[in-house]
DNA sequence: CTGTATCCTTTACGATACTG
DNA sequence: CAGTATCGTAAAGGATACAG
């Protein structure tokens, strides 16, 4: 028992353990376009907070989704970007935002 | 302003928003398998609680994804199935497997 | 069996103050 | 700027009892 964490056998549960909260994915979504700061984020996302939005940050970095470069300057600046890793998500999103055009076709008729 | 709902500009958000939750993910992925029953659904998802998969199960209703068929036998028996719009969000599912299998690999090295 | 209603607990979250 | 720490609140969730 020396894992790094409980892996639920079912590989769509694993996924969701991972990014199977809106935070996340909003955090995604906005890396997607290319690396950020956490200003940044915080503008794409307006309505999370710092505290939560670090949270998440840290739980990502924490399971490989993304990467935090800091930049030792004043005032410090910090880069989030998806790693390698994350970047496989890629395919996903690019279903959903088609998915979620398609729906709001359907709901504006 | 007769709108259904408000919808994000964003497709992305707006599919957050219907289905950006753990619970309702992992109740679509057991539909995609085909129709369950209500007792069904809680044993797919045991750390679900009776309230929360109701709760759940009536809002994907009200959006559109699911249908819920109620045959008035004694005892009552309920039938919980995707919809058409929410059978769409199968190749999403998909990859998201394909995704956790990768993951679990990852992390077994 | 498939719920609803109620109460209670736990967790998530927000607001504020403060720091390197 | 990008945090951390603390505290208070709000929302989510659990447990139980009960009903059609």
């Amino acid at each position: 028992m020396i894992q790094k964490k409980e892996l639920p056998p079912c590989p769509v549960a694993t996924i969701i353990g991972l990014i199977g909260n809106k935070w996340k994915l909003f955090i995604i979504r906005d890396l997607l376009t290319g690396s950020k700061r956490f200003g940044e984020l915080r503008k794409g996302i307006p309505e999370i907070s710092q505290k939560v939005l670090t949270q998440n940050l840290r739980a990502m970095e924490e399971d490989g989704i993304i990467t935090r470069k800091v930049y030792p300057e004043v005032p410090p600046r910090v880069e989030y970007e998806l790693s390698d890793l994350g970047d496989t998500l890629r395919p996903i999103f690019d279903l959903m935002r088609v998915w979620g055009r398609n729906y709001q076709k359907l709901v504006k008729e």
